[in-house]
DNA sequence: GATGAATGAGAGTTCATTCAT
DNA sequence: TATGAATGAACTCTCATTCAT
């Protein structure tokens, strides 16, 4: 597949120079360069420019709400399924980090702040997140004494910050990090940080 | 005065600028006439577009590092001192929602991923953080299973998370909110979600 | 060639842009209106007013060196040697009108007092005509009473301000003008201006 | 008088700056700063940039006219009028290096290439200059076989290629480069370069 | 499909000049 | 006389996008 081979290209060539530029600053010139083909070819496949960003970032999205419906549906126990949403965030770090960088810097951010898609695609997500949260105090798992969108805003706010500072220090994932953040957002996502915390 | 005054009709004018638009979207044509201002005198004051933002952030780090410096001296005991950190940022939304809005959308996000200084400043923050949590795991309050940067990580993106969400729903800073976000944020990353804590 | 031709026609305003106003005055506008292209054609291939103005004025000091070295290589008398350097800025005032324009009043000037590669390229030339005259003392043709580098001044000044007054005039090139300057430029260098020579 | 002395620290801030960075690189406010006072000040005595540059101007071509005439007007020997004319260019030059200067880099260039006011200050020299080579024929010191105004261009490129190599190099002007540069151009314009002349 | 020359609107920046004080 | 805040026209340069081949 000639055709899909080079708009590959042009994909694994977007995502690298979106992640190390931003989308602001990120030239269709450099994109087409680094993909090796001609900067016409882009815009014959993807249109223009946002065009080209917004098929990389809905993508993400779509594999996330899945990720995120199949919990929803499934009938794991809660602390399974934040286990499940924790490893989405590490995994797609180790297999698509420039997909995640650009995700942590670009879209849920500027794009959540100044298009009205981005909004509602972030609306979108906390809502299944709390969903889950809702299924967590009705199992009896989560205490019933803070709102369920609190208990997204905490839980998501960790998983952010865990995957923006491996992004920032350019760390590879490994089993040893995975393992750890894991451990640290479910612990004191449950638990709690304070030493009473048994 | 008159001189003090147009400078601050300036960064006014700027705050809600970069706000709406972003960096990147921001025009130095709308921030003059925003400011009621000729468009060079924008220049006379602040020299160039990047000068203007970096003057508007760093007055935020600055007053960021301040106040951390202040909780890290204090010898109040460490939950008040994560108190006066989370009430920090609440007033500032309260007080300066455009800093603040800018602050999550712009600094914490493409400043920091894309310019040595904004990547610095925000290291600098997470280790201030740190040095909080550290003398809450010696002081027996905090647990000192896990490490103090990952306890880092958690707070602070519960924080940052609270804030987006109340800048992307444009959300007015009230007592209630005040109470409720600086409830939640204390009692999970103290106590856990779960439904075991008391 | 189509590419090639643009390229040209671009040269060719600036040449006579740059002749008109002058460096500083010449605005990218003039230039490409001049050529009849858009604005943007000019930055595609010439990147900068700089890079634009220094690919004129590179081609000429190579040229120029080239000839020089031809002359310092070749084994004709002095005499002959001369002839061939007034005949080289005659010829090319003749056949380039603009650029010796240019060069008279922009590059032997502004840019040789004004940067570095300006003051470089004219000390180079001025060193290549000192060998000249070198060559003209061993040989026995010019007086040794008077170093090489004050030859270098009083025969250069000469043709300089020759082309400079063809420059100021307007004067086409013509073959009597040709004859006198090169007379009058010879006759003096060599025996003065003095009755006294025969 | 406090009003003529800052005059003159205006006028003598701006020899420096147009010296460094030419008539089109430098700024008002640049002189102002170099001469101490507010730029609002050059304005009050000056009027505009295109003035201030002139009255230096015109100060020079005043003072080179009113020498060329005393020396027309002087029945001393031609010999002696073009030791006068080559003294008063190397004693400008010892006494007000910025001056002259901006004459050779700036004045005898791009004003006179792009203003009509340069151009005909420049023909009036030449006129100038030319009456004394007449004189020169006339009383029997110069060969009448070259014409007058061909004398003056090799006279003058002479004086002037000297001048601008001392301004290139920032020479210092010395009683023996003096002695010699008058020497240099003295005894080649009048009795040439040739190892014949004695 | 594929190329890259060509376009031009748009943005940042400069700086001579004005004018209220 | 003296200041410097204020103005805005003018200019360079960028880069997404189009289109002929």
């Amino acid at each position: 597949m000639a055709r899909n081979m080079k708009q590959a290209m042009i994909i694994d060539a977007a995502l690298e120079v979106f992640r190390e530029k931003g989308y602001a600053n990120a030239r269709m010139a450099d994109i087409a360069r680094r993909a090796g083909v001609s900067y016409g070819l882009v815009y014959h496949y993807f249109g223009s420019k946002e065009v080209l960003f917004d098929i990389i970032v809905e993508s993400w999205w779509n594999d996330l709400y899945a990720m995120m419906e199949r919990e929803i549906a499934s009938d794991a126990p809660t602390r399974d399924k934040l286990v499940h949403i924790i490893a989405f965030f590490l995994d797609t770090y180790g297999s698509k980090p420039n997909l995640m960088s650009i995700f942590v810097s670009e879209v849920c951010r500027s794009s959540v702040y100044h298009t009205k898609e981005g909004l509602s695609r972030f609306l979108k997500f906390f809502n299944l997140c709390e969903q889950i949260m809702l299924q967590g105090q009705e199992s009896g798992f989560l205490s019933k004494e803070i709102p369920p969108h609190h208990l997204t805003y905490i839980f998501y706010g960790a998983i952010e910050t865990f995957i923006s500072v491996m992004v920032l220090g350019k760390e590879p994932m490994t089993k040893k990090r995975h393992e750890r953040a894991m451990n640290a957002i479910l612990r004191v996502f449950t638990d709690g940080a304070s030493s009473r915390a048994h």
